[in-house]
DNA sequence: CTGAAAGCGCTAACAT
DNA sequence: ATGTTAGCGCTTTCAG
């Protein structure tokens, strides 16, 4: 019914422990045989058992996606960088298994250890905000896990990350050159790195124009929708408003726009506004957001590619930068 | 190093195969047995390895989410059945594997053995709209992989379904009492039992009050954004416009609203307009959308449930209904 | 460069 | 109700 090595290894006229040394590309096989194996593979579409081969050899062949599923930003997101996750892994015949995994909660390394034992994944990618809580990353190097993350603020892990504060510069000094110059910043969650690169990136624009920081056009704000309308609000109260808002991402700048509605103010007559991301929400608004774009499911992609580079002894998987665009779009203009 | 199935036998005094009963719940051990193995087992953190469990006994403890990676609903949605779908995996201590399967190709059928012999799920859930093509089932079933589904249309699945068309119904007679008689329909992807469900429903809301259908009035949609503004821009161009338009679902109701926008209607003033789904951007449109809420979520943990009930030898699984919710919000409104 | 033997950690089949 | 034996399909070790 299902065939296995030992067939292949029959009709190919070798031993089965040379046909496994040609399915995981292994040395001392010389290129005639490997020829001859390959062709029995194919002609019989063997297949070879996964868990056989993970019990045997002491690997899963499998890598998990690791999110929080607490204080994570936006569903499509996550979404996009787990399609560039899984076709990362399909091209090497890995599997993907997606882990929630909350940080807070003080049985944290109980549920990591359980989830390591329970699924033995042989790395896993590490996404926005986990990428960076060290409790995680030190139990994982104590389990000899490796791991590659998405957007890491810190230097040390290897996978993907994009210039943002340079991109959140670009997108400040295109409010700039707009004309306006009391442009506020609605801040992500604290401590995500997307929040610290985006405010410093807001900073070095308006420093490098020269235009003195204003404490009150800086708000909190959290990632999600309200958490814009509320930090809008603040700002539209003020006695001098702003005539631009720079939101650190898309689903804020949105709670921008909406709020901006609720006060009359048209967008971008009285007000531009701008956020980061660019997520298919971007283009569906009215008008449609500028906002920076990234690449999401590449960087997923790119992200696990370094894992399994690592994994596969290609190597030792680094830290690729991607390049970020400015889209501009309806919600900024010229200051009036 | 790492604690096995023998050495929780040696602990608790009995041979490896009563362990093995205990683990997988079978019957014939004693209580008092089974209780002194379930303290050892405890008392050493013993965790069964998978593969091995795989390859002894001839199943993976793997379920696969299968899903149209090509035409499918809004990510939001599959996300949030994915949610639902892990939980009921994790509940049961099965993996969860998320795997993309395009329906259109003619190397579909070799696409879908691939999967299965590749990753060898013991079942499978299906999302919309792959539920119901035929040739999928038909291979699963002569490859006696079990499968449940979200949303099926026919009643020969086990999975859950909403009752789409009464909930359809329910949300035009909403408009029909706020005064409304020129109601259009933006309708989905034809085939989808969404589309078809949704629009019957808001058929049969109409005859009920003895409006006449006018073909005009409905009109195509894909699901998307950019197919809400087409079908819209196509009603508003009537001689007779409508006073309040269903979309069949959230994405193309926030298109007719951008294109209610182009036309200086306001909403809902001059034009009243619902969804279906209840999608997070429902709630952040301004005005907010008046739809129908489908709780994903919960969708796709009973549907994976099911699929574990028959896998676990707990029943044959069958077809949960759900109820519906109407979410009145600002986008609907007395006609003027 | 290639092969033979042993065994990964568990469960099926058959005892008892 | 419990134990014994054999083996799932592959890879490891070690020998040539």
């Amino acid at each position: 019914m299902r065939v296995r090595l030992e067939e292949v290894a029959r009709a190919a006229s070798v031993s089965p422990k040379t046909v496994s040394r040609v399915l995981n590309d292994e040395a001392n096989v010389s290129e005639e045989t490997r020829k001859r194996v390959r062709a029995a593979m194919e002609e019989l579409d063997y297949r070879p058992h996964p868990s056989a081969r993970s019990l045997a050899g002491n690997r899963s062949f499998v890598v998990a996606m690791l999110y929080d599923n607490n204080d994570n930003p936006a569903s499509t997101y996550l979404a996009e960088i787990q399609d560039g996750v899984l076709e990362a892994c399909d091209a090497h015949r890995y599997s993907m298994m997606v882990r929630p995994l909350r940080m807070r909660g003080d049985d944290f390394i109980r549920r990591l250890d359980a989830l390591i034992s329970d699924h033995h994944p042989d790395g896993v990618v590490l996404t926005p905000p986990i990428t960076d809580y060290a409790p995680l990353l030190k139990r994982l190097r104590e389990r000899n896990v490796p791991y590659a993350s998405v957007s890491p603020q810190s230097d040390t892990s290897i996978g993907v990350r994009m210039d943002e504060q340079a991109a959140a510069r670009a997108i400040v000094e295109h409010l700039l050159g707009l004309g306006h110059r009391r442009i506020a910043h609605v801040l992500g969650i604290a401590d995500h790195g997307a929040s610290r690169w985006r405010l410093a990136g807001y900073r070095e624009a308006m420093a490098a124009a020269g235009v003195p920081e204003d404490p009150a056009l800086v708000v909190q704000g959290a990632f999600t929708f309200g958490s814009g309308v509320t930090a809008a609000r603040e700002l539209f109260a003020l006695k001098q408003r702003p005539t631009a808002v720079f939101a650190a991402n898309d689903d804020m700048a949105t709670g921008v726009m909406w709020a901006a509605g609720e006060y009359g103010l048209k967008v971008p007559q009285d007000l531009s506004v701008c956020g980061f991301d660019d997520t298919p929400l971007a283009r569906q608004l009215w008008p449609a957001l500028t906002t920076v774009q990234q690449p999401s499911r590449e960087m997923g992609r790119i992200a696990a590619q370094q894992l399994l580079n690592l994994l596969r002894g290609r190597g030792t998987g680094e830290l690729v930068q991607m390049p970020f665009s400015l889209q501009i779009r309806g919600s900024t203009a010229r200051v009036s």
